[in-house]
DNA sequence: CCAGAAATAGTACGATCGTTCGAAAACGAA
DNA sequence: TTCGTTTTCGAACGATCGTACTATTTCTGG
């Protein structure tokens, strides 16, 4: 029974490569095998199913996904802090694997017309992170960095654009500065939020367009 | 020699519907030849191989993405009324293709680890387009809207984030109000580059977050 | 209307896809 | 070591993919 949980854990953790690499939809059985250096139907048998394979790789994603940007975020006071250090994690995360790719991301477009489990299984996992987003925002108003009015969607919405254009930037145009212009857009962004009184603390690392920057050091 | 012209705009013209739901790398030649009723040979015969029916798709998208959201928007007087009538368009086209998808945006994820013409073809009209976003901003610049230090990459990459997170939550999450939010980030974005005196036009229709927003129409 | 050209259909090929099934091999407890 | 269980393999199925080749149909200019 151990060996093949091992084994199983070792498939899966080919093929999160080759999903990044090629879309869930992309990816193949017999590539898998391959690589593996495995037979097809000794792949597949770990599996019921292709489908369930790639639900398996989602799951797997989101563990790590939470482990990698989520968990070491919390270990930060709640709040602005908190946020901010989610959100670079995240960004870093993004800009790392923009060598192999974010399955999410891609899987957003490869299912957003293909309805099924695995449609499903994204949607709710996108919608789960959005929400531990809204929530960590909420705290920061609650604290009182951000005003008091904000809409914690709306801040959400901009957040998420930053880093899907981050994801495009980087794989697609091969832009070497992405990940630094998520960075500020991020800044930019939170600013317009920002509570008003408090030139403590939260607006320290606020910035604005980069022709301000220059006089300000970057935390 | 008309009639061949002919259906091949037919089938570009179907391809592009399929191709908009099943991605560029999706589209089959078979499923193209079944909606057109005719056989694969004979839709075949019009392109070379697929990978020009690929760049043929492109292309024709490219010509009628230019005409919906460009050229409308050079209609308006240089600078920031300008800028806003492209994105506006550009926010339109793709909520309303959140029905069909962005070929683009969706083959920005299927491509951008799968080298070959096709993917030159694509970073090749992003990077056009991005280009003449940036002139639209640079003009907002030299009309004194925007402020003398604006990066007009740093906004660009901004925009094409708000339209990417349209397109993602319009069509993955199916969030209804998915646009309104993107033209609301739109004014919190450039807002953060209005040049500093004008309080005459260019400020009018700045809007900062959305608690500010109830008192003020928007235009 | 008719010949030559252009457009479409038909068929077949080799590859690869996900999946099934029964046999072989490797494992783990007694 | 032995035996039952678990894991892996090999081969095959039907489907579909892009593409090549050869007919046949349809168009079109003189």
């Amino acid at each position: 029974m151990r060996k093949g949980e091992q084994t199983r854990a070792a498939i899966v953790d080919t093929a999160l490569e080759l999903a990044a690499r090629d879309g869930l939809e992309g990816l193949t059985i017999g590539g898998l095998a391959e690589r593996m250096q495995m037979s097809k139907s000794g792949v597949f048998a770990h599996f019921g199913s292709r489908e369930d394979l790639q639900i398996a790789l989602l799951k797997a994603y989101e563990r790590r996904f939470v482990d990698d940007v989520l968990v070491p975020g919390l270990k930060e006071r709640r709040g602005l802090a908190r946020l901010r250090a989610i959100f670079g994690r995240w960004v870093e995360r993004t800009a790392i694997e923009a060598a192999s790719g974010c399955i999410w991301i891609s899987g957003a477009t490869e299912y957003d017309d293909r309805p099924g489990a695995v449609r499903d299984e994204l949607v709710a996992m996108v919608r789960s992170w959005q929400r531990e987003l809204m929530r960590a925002i909420e705290q920061s108003v609650q604290t009182g960095e951000l005003r008091a009015g904000t809409d914690p969607a709306e801040l959400v919405f901009s957040l998420y654009g930053i880093i899907l254009v981050l994801h495009h930037d980087a794989r697609l145009l091969e832009s070497p500065d992405a990940a630094a212009r998520a960075r500020g857009a991020f800044e930019r962004a939170v600013t317009a939020y920002l509570a008003e009184k408090p030139r403590s603390k939260a607006g320290r690392n606020a910035v604005a367009p980069s022709r301000i920057r220059r006089n300000q050091p970057e935390g």
